[in-house]
DNA sequence: TCACTGACCGAGA
DNA sequence: ATCTCGGCCAGTG
């Protein structure tokens, strides 16, 4: 029997889902305003930004907003977003595949293989950043 | 309703 | 380092 389920709590200077497990639809939104505060040359994950949302094992959840965010207004640097190893595994979203790489390294951040390099370097946690 | 798919993740083999 | 598996949850046919 596993009892390793560590609970995390939201962070609370983040908007909140909906109390009582109740799914809500503006879930991507709030996976937008993380997104947007990434600084310019940092890059986070999808599991770090559904940590900050309390859905730890959600992750995928997150790359599935982020699949809707070119209709979003303002724009969101979904380049910034890679997994938890790095890798730009979002690429084939972007108009050209190797777009989100290109927007990395005008930003500063090297590139190699499709994934970043000195990734744990330019990490940004939105839970304890925020 | 069922089955399968995904811009995921961590643990094991 | 590479591969597989179970878990997560919304969308699709």
């Amino acid at each position: 029997m596993k009892e390793n389920r560590k609970i995390k709590t939201p962070n609370s200077k983040l908007p909140s889902i909906t109390p009582s497990g109740k799914k809500d639809h503006n879930f991507s939104q709030l996976v937008f305003e993380i997104v947007r505060q990434i600084p310019k040359g940092r890059v986070t994950s999808y599991g770090a930004i559904a940590q900050s949302l309390g859905m730890e094992k959600s992750a995928r959840m997150v790359g599935w907003a982020l699949s809707n965010c070119s209709n979003a207004a303002p724009k969101v640097p979904a380049h910034r977003v890679v997994n938890s190893s790095g890798v730009l595994s979002g690429r084939h979203a972007f108009k050209t595949p190797t777009l989100m790489q290109e927007l990395l390294e005008k930003e500063g951040i090297v590139v190699k293989n499709n994934k970043v390099i000195h990734f744990k370097k330019y990490f940004w946690d939105p839970m304890e950043e925020l």
